[in-house]
DNA sequence: AATGAATGAGGATTCATTCAT
DNA sequence: AATGAATGAATCCTCATTCAT
C-alpha cells in the first residue's frame, strides 16, 4: 500500500516536472534553458530534477518520448472514430487529428519541430528516430490510399515526407507569432492543399 | 589608395570568416559553435574574429541577411528569365529556384530554418523579419496568380506561407539526411504538389 | 529484554554497514565512495546509514578504528605465543605478525596507509593518533630489544617509525599490485633487512 | 623575437601554477583542493588554469612528471660526482641523494607518496607508471651492487622496492609532522639500516 | 590589424545531509 | 528503525568577450 502511493508520488512529480520542463523548454528553447529555470518552474528544488532524471539531456528525452505517445494516441483515435465512406476519409482525418493536436499543444510542436535539430549527435539519433515514427505513422496511410487510387503514386515516403514536413511546419510558424488566421481555417486550407496537391486525378475537392 | 587595398583586404578577410562561419554553424548548431571553432575553420586567430564582427550573434546575423539576398537574388534572377508564357510559369519558376537554391546550400538552408529559431529574443525579432520577407517575396508572386484566377482564393499570406513551409521544410529534411531520392524528383514533386494543391479548379497539371 | 535483542540487532547492522564500507572504501578510496555506494553494498537503504553513523567521516573513523584494534590484536596474540629463547624473538614476531596482518587484509592496509593521509584536517589528528599508536606499540619491542644490546642504539621513535615505514609500504604496495613476489617470502626477506639492518654488531641472521 | 618572448612568458606563467598548484595540493590534498584555491595562490584568473591546463587532472599529471624529472635529474647528479672507491658509493650515494631531495621539497613528497594514490583509475595508470620509474632506477644501482657481492642476492626488484618503499614513507611521515629528527641523522639512519640490512656478509657499517 | 593570453560569469552535475512518512 | 525523496552548497569546466602587445 504505502508502495502504491509512494510510486503514485512519484510518477506525479515527475509529471509535474515534465509539465514544467515542456513549458520552459518551449518558452526558451533547450540550450536557454537552465536545469534551475525547470527547478523553479516546477516549484521543487535544484537537485530534485536529478532526482527523477539523470540528465539534462535524458529530460529532454523523456520530453519528447512523450510528445511522441500522445501524437500517436490522438491520431489513432481519429482514425477509429467512424467518418464518412470516402476513401479519402482516413487521410483527412489523420492530417486533421495531427493539425489540431499540434494548435492544441504549442509547446511541443516547438520541442518536436525545433529542438528536436539542435542538439548532439548522441540525441540527435533518438529524436531522428522519433520523427520517421511519425512519417511511418502516415505512410501507413498513404499506402493504402494510392492503392486505392485516391492519392498520387510517387514514392510513398516522400508524399509522407512531404505531409510531415507542412503539417509540421505551419503547427511551428503558428506557435511562434499569430498569423491572424483561424486555426479551424487554416486546418481546412493545409488538408485541401494536400488533398488536392496529391490527387491523381481531376476529382478536386472544393474549397473551403 | 592604400585605403582601397585594406578596404579590400578587409572584405576579403571578413567573407572568409563568413564562410567558414556558415560551414561550422551549419554543422554543430549555433549553440555548439564557438568562436574559437570559427577562428580555426578560418585559419585565423582567435581574437581576430572580434574585429570583424562585434559578437557571436553578430556574426550570425551577418551570415543570416548573407543568406536572404543569396536566395533572393536567385530567385529574382529565375523571375526575369523568359519561360513560357503560361500564367503558372513564375509561379512554378520561383518554386523551383528556391528549392534548388536550397539544394545547392544545404548550410545555409540549416541556419535559416534550424538554428534561427532556437535563439534568444533579442535576434530572433531579427530573423523573423527574414523569414518575413522571403514569405513576402512568394506573397508578391501569388497575388498576382489569384488575380489571373490560378492559385486558389485563400488568404495570399496563407498561401505563401505554406509555400515557404513546405519548400523550406523539405530541404531543411533532405540536408540532414539523405532520403533516397533525387533533387529533381523531389523538386518536381513538391512544385506540383503546390500547383496541384493550390489549383482552384480542375485544370491538374501532369505528374511528373 | 527486546531491548537487548534490539542492541544485537544494531550492533549486527551496524557490522554490516562497517564490512561494506571497508570494502567500498577500500576498493574506490575516500573520496570516490559515496554514501549510496556505501548502503549499496551494505543492502541497507540510503538514509539508514545515517541512522548508525552521524557522518561520512564519523563512519571511516570508526573503521579506522577497528583496524587498530584488530592490528593490535593480532600483534598481540603473536607476542604471546611463545616462540624461542632468542632474544630478538618477540621482535621478530612482531615484524612478522604486522606484515601477516596486512597481507590478510589488503582492505585494511588501504585504508590505513592510502586514504587515512588524505582527509580534512580535523579527521587527519585522529588518524595520526592511530598511526601514532601503531608506531608506540612498535616502539614498546623496540626499547627491551636495545636494552638487551641486540638492536642498535638509535632513537627507538626513529627505529619503530623506520620499521612501520617499511612494513606498510611494503604491504600497500602490494595490496595494489601483484608484484610476483610469494608472501612469504616477502615477508623473510623484510624481517631479516630489519633485523640486520638494525643489528648493533656483527651477529648477521642468516638469509632465508 | 616576439615569439620567443611569448614563449618565455607562457612558459613562466606555466610554472608560476605549477609552484602553487604544487604548494595547495601538497597542503590540501588533491580532492580537497579547487582549481580557484590554485588559481588564488598562483594569483591569476580562475579561467586561466584552463589556459594552461586541460583539467585538474592534466595540472596533476604534469606536477607528477616534474616531480620525476627533479628526482631523477637529483639522483644522476650525486651518481656521477666522484665518491669514495668503495663498491657501496654509489648505492650510499643514491639512497642519501634521494633521501635528500625528499626533504629539501615536501611538497613533492607528500604529492608522489600521498595523493598519487587515491586518484582514479586513468590516472592511476600513469602514476603507478611514473613510481616504476622511481624503483626501476634503484633496480639498476641495486643490481651491479648484487653482482659485485655487496648486496643480499635478493631479487633485485624485491630490493628496490623495499628501498624505495622505506625512504618514501620516512620522507612523507617527515613531511607531514616534524619528528624532532634532524635530517642529516635520520638519512645516515636510514642509509645505514639499508647498507646493514641489505649486507649479505658481516662487513657491517658503524653506525653514524 | 592581428594575436593569443586573461577574465569571470554561467551552468550542469554530484553528493552529504536532512526530513517527512 | 527504515526508507527514499528533497535540498542546495560546492565544484569542475566552458566560452563569449576584453585587452595588452
Amino acid at each position: 500500500m504505502q508502495r502504491a502511493v509512494s510510486d503514485e508520488s512519484k510518477a506525479l512529480r515527475r509529471s509535474q516536472l515534465l509539465d514544467a520542463a515542456t513549458r520552459v523548454f518551449a518558452e526558451k528553447g533547450y540550450h536557454a534553458t537552465t536545469i534551475a529555470d525547470v527547478a523553479r518552474a516546477a516549484q521543487v528544488s535544484y537537485g530534485s530534477v536529478y532526482w527523477y532524471f539523470d540528465s539534462k539531456e535524458a529530460l529532454f528525452r523523456a520530453l519528447m518520448s512523450d510528445c511522441e505517445s500522445a501524437l500517436r494516441d490522438h491520431v489513432d483515435q481519429a482514425l477509429r472514430t467512424p467518418g464518412s465512406d470516402d476513401a479519402m476519409a482516413p487521410f483527412r482525418a489523420a492530417v486533421r487529428a495531427a493539425f489540431e493536436f499540434f494548435e492544441a499543444n504549442p509547446p511541443l510542436v516547438k520541442l518536436l519541430f525545433r529542438d528536436a535539430q539542435t542538439l548532439g549527435r548522441g540525441i540527435e539519433a533518438h529524436l531522428v528516430g522519433i520523427y520517421e515514427g511519425f512519417v511511418s505513422d502516415i505512410e501507413r496511410i498513404v499506402v493504402p490510399a494510392q492503392e486505392a487510387g485516391t492519392v498520387v503514386d510517387a514514392p510513398s515516403r516522400m508524399v509522407a515526407f512531404s505531409i510531415a514536413a507542412l503539417v509540421g511546419q505551419i503547427a511551428l510558424r503558428r506557435s511562434s507569432a499569430d498569423d491572424g488566421f483561424d486555426a479551424g481555417q487554416v486546418a481546412d486550407f493545409v488538408v485541401n492543399l494536400l488533398l488536392n496537391g496529391l490527387k491523381p486525378r481531376h476529382e478536386l475537392v472544393a474549397w473551403g
